[in-house]
DNA sequence: ATTCCTTTTGACCTTTTGGTCAAACCCACG
DNA sequence: CGTGGGTTTGACCAAAAGGTCAAAAGGAAT
C-alpha cells in the first residue's frame, strides 16, 4: 500500500525524487540500458530505499510513461476548433516544439518506447491515443473541407507535427553535431522553419473565399 | 585475424549470417537491451561461436553501424545539383522514405543509436556527415538565391526531410495503432502527403524568373 | 588417408543486476 | 519519554549476461 498514492510528506518528497532521477536515467539509456543502481545513485537514495516506494524498475517505468501521456498529449487537445485554422495548427506546432526544448527528456522517454515497439503502453496509444487524433482530424478535415485550410491529410499532417517537432529533442546531438559547435540553440531558426513549412502547406488559396464555398 | 575481412566461404556466411541476426535485435531491442545469447540463437549458433567471428558485443554493434552509415547517406549523396531543383529534393525525399519502408530495422538501430547520445558515432556526425550536410546545403542555397526554390533554411530542410521520413520508420508502431488496424501500408499516403509538403514549401514564387533574377 | 588449419561447442568464470529481508533508525503523537 | 508507525540500510541471493578455454569436430589440400 505504499507506492501510488502519495501519503505522507516524505513519500511525495522521495517520490518526486525517484521520479525525476528515473526520468533522467530512463531518458538517457532506455529501459534496458537504466540499472536501478544508477537510479538510486541519482536520487541519493539506497536501492532498498528506492524499492520502499516502487516495487520494481518496470513499475517506475510505467509510472513514468503513465504521468508523461497525459501532460504529452495537452498541446493537441486544445487544438479546439474555434479559432482560425492556421492560427490553431501553427500555435500547436509551437506549443509541441516548447515541449521538445523545454521537456527533452520526456520527449526522448517517449521515444525509447515506441522505437522498441511501445511494448508498454502499445493499448494506449491504440485507444487513448487513437479516439483524440480522430476526433482532431475531423476538425481539420472540416476546415479544409471548408476551403479554410489547403487539403491534406489530416493524419499526416498530424504525423508531421510530431515528428518535426520530436526530431529537435529525440535527435539533439545528431542536430548539434552538423549544426557545429558554435550555434548552441537550434530552436528559434526551427521554430522559424517550421513556421513558413506549415504556413506555405497550409494557407488556402485565394480564389476560395473564406466561409460558404462553392 | 579473423573477424572483419572475410577471407572463407563459411566466414563470409557466418558473418552475413551473425550481421542479419544482430540486426533484428538490436533493431528491436537496442544495444544494452540485446544479448548475445539473443542473438546467437537468432543466428542458430552457439555463443562462443558467434564470439569466434566478432570478438565482442559490442564489435557486432559497430560493425552493423559503420557499414550502415555509407548506405545511409547514398540517397543524400545522389543529391547533386544538376537537374531541377525541386525534382532533386522530391526525389531525395521519395528515397528516404522508400529506405524507411525497405530498411525499417536499420533506421530503428540508427534511430535508437542517436536518441541514446550516439556514443558509437558521435565522431562521425561532426565530421563526415556535418561535411555532407554543409556541401548539400550550399548547393540548396544556391537553388533558392537564383529564385528556383522557395527561400528556407536549407539544414533545417534537410532536418525535415529526415524527420519526417524516418518517422514512418521509427514510429511505426504509432503509426499503425493511430490509423487503425485496417490500414495496412500507410506508405502510398505518406508518399503523396510529403510530395504536396515540399511542393508547396519550396515551389518557386511565380513572379521570379527561373534564370538571371533581380 | 594424413595433416594442418578452420570451425564448433560444452563447461566454466566473473561481473552485473533486479530484488529480498531482517534489523536498525527516525520521528511524531499520546 | 516511549511506543508504534513509517523509513532506511547492510548483507545477501539468484538469475542473467558477457566472455573464456581447452578440447573435439570438420574439411580441404597433399
Amino acid at each position: 500500500m505504499t507506492p501510488p498514492v502519495a501519503r505522507t510528506r516524505i513519500q511525495r518528497k522521495n517520490i518526486a525524487l525517484i521520479s525525476e532521477a528515473a526520468l533522467n536515467i530512463f531518458s538517457a539509456h532506455g529501459f534496458r540500458g537504466a540499472t536501478v543502481d544508477q537510479i538510486a545513485r541519482e536520487a541519493s537514495l539506497s536501492k532498498p530505499n528506492l524499492l520502499y516506494y516502487f516495487p520494481s524498475k518496470e513499475a517506475i517505468h510505467t509510472h513514468l510513461l503513465s504521468t508523461l501521456m497525459d501532460t504529452w498529449l495537452d498541446p493537441l487537445r486544445e487544438l479546439q476548433g474555434t479559432g482560425d485554422p492556421l492560427d490553431e495548427i501553427l500555435t500547436y506546432v509551437r506549443r509541441k516544439l516548447q515541449m521538445s526544448r523545454d521537456h527533452p527528456r520526456e520527449s526522448r522517454l517517449f521515444a525509447n518506447e515506441i522505437v522498441q515497439g511501445a511494448p508498454h503502453i502499445l493499448d494506449l496509444l491504440s485507444t487513448d491515443l487513437k479516439t483524440l487524433v480522430d476526433e482532431k482530424a475531423t476538425i481539420i478535415e472540416g476546415w479544409m473541407a471548408a476551403g479554410r485550410l489547403a487539403p491534406a491529410d489530416p493524419y499526416h499532417l498530424i504525423f508531421s507535427i510530431w515528428s518535426l517537432t520530436q526530431h529537435y529533442a529525440d535527435f539533439d546531438v545528431q542536430v548539434h553535431a552538423v549544426l557545429g559547435p558554435d550555434r548552441p540553440d537550434p530552436f528559434p531558426q526551427a521554430e522559424a522553419y517550421l513556421t513558413t513549412l506549415f504556413t506555405r502547406m497550409l494557407a488556402p488559396s485565394p480564389q476560395t473565399p473564406p466561409t460558404k464555398a462553392s
